[in-house]
DNA sequence: CCTAGCATGTGAATTTTATAACTTAAACCG
DNA sequence: CGGTTTAAGTTATAAAATTCACATGCTAGG
């Protein structure tokens, strides 16, 4: 089997091309070139060529890309042809936003099951979704088939949210929670950071003020 | 000027590596190796150094490094020796969660003025503060010499948004939203995308089902 | 049916980033 | 006080990602 490693880099401009292709579509646009593509999401044409070039030839020399088809293969390829099903531990407000956020369900994502051990949080509800105790989380996995679990629990509590979604059998994990977990060999894991970007911002202000002295 | 560009990946370790010296200090730890480090943050011990010497030199060979020397310089290269005001416009759920969010707070993040422009929004109050007009935001950004803003509105709202936070005099932007904004140049701008590293995750599960195939 | 124009796809060149190997300096111990 | 150990700092090497440039192939128009 020929293994081209796919660049991360690559797999998230491509989830990037694969929206703005869905808000293509959705404004009645038939065809795109690359050039458009990278002008709407800021990037070069050649980057995008380069991105989809991993994964197939996808366009017409001369002519572009059909935007339906381009966008249909895009979702596929990130593996947004079906559902899935989330995990959320946390009900928290970072929690509650996330079971409230559009942009998931948009993409083809469900939250499932909120979880916490907050007695005072347990039993009240989450947009449809009654925040259970962790003890539920295995019968809800095995109901929904839920392979990805999110953490939206403070930094103290991350890791041992992560042991219990791992023995549960979740086999991804989103974690908001700002501390490197330590985990088993095959699961996967992405953090995301709020304020890590912002300290990219405040060093590259401080960089821009150090400049005009 | 010696301009040695630093990569935006070094500032984003930088940060994670700051947060985790904060962490040691408050359990007592007062040294620290670049192994440790990147024990604890998951990257190579050698990835560490590289990165500190971008900006100097902070350890002392045969020890490592103080852990609360070396947790100011990190501080202080990434802006982080003052309090920096934020601008948030956005008071949904995701704008209420940011507002209350700990980790800002905690390395000297304070949002200063909440705005909306949903009239059911406006005069709420959410953590002390009151959710705002538009109109509002010139007078907060001067009282308080803000200099960044926080975008946590629908995809069809941010650029409107963002060019009101430019023409207000806000120099650098975090977008929540996910869409490419277009700005002028000389305004920093970065996004958080809250479903991309989700697509990361589904991307990566489907090609590990593939290759058990 | 042939030619001109255009945008893809791709291999090579360049740039950037990360890893590894080595050198230097500090501290400790006998 | 010298030798040994340790870990930072630095240089060199390797790997990876991006950009560039061009050949390929499709479309349309005369």
């Amino acid at each position: 089997m020929k293994t081209l490693r796919v660049p991360e880099a690559t797999v998230t401009r491509l989830s990037i091309y694969s929206r703005y292709l869905e808000r293509l579509d959705r404004n009645g646009v038939t065809t795109v070139s690359s050039g458009e593509i990278a002008e709407g999401v800021g990037v070069s044409p050649a980057q995008v060529r380069k991105d989809l070039a991993y994964f197939g030839e996808f366009g017409t020399r001369g002519v572009g890309y059909n935007v339906k088809d381009l966008m249909r293969y895009t979702k596929k390829i990130l593996g947004l042809d079906h559902n899935w099903p989330l995990i959320l531990v946390g009900a928290g407000n970072l929690g509650y936003a996330l079971c409230t956020y559009k942009g998931f369900n948009s993409r083809g994502f469900k939250i499932v099951g909120v979880f916490d051990n907050d007695l005072t949080k347990i039993g009240k509800k989450i947009a449809e979704l009654e925040v259970l105790p962790m003890e539920k989380m295995p019968e809800v996995i095995q109901e929904h088939k839920a392979r990805i679990g999110i953490i939206a629990v403070p930094p103290r509590a991350a890791q041992e949210v992560a042991d219990i979604m791992v023995k549960n059998g979740l086999e991804a994990i989103l974690n908001f929670a700002p501390v490197a977990l330590n985990l088993p060999e095959g699961i996967e894991i992405r953090n995301v950071d709020l304020s890590v970007k912002l300290e990219i911002l405040t060093f590259n202000l401080g960089f821009k003020s150090a400049q005009r002295l």
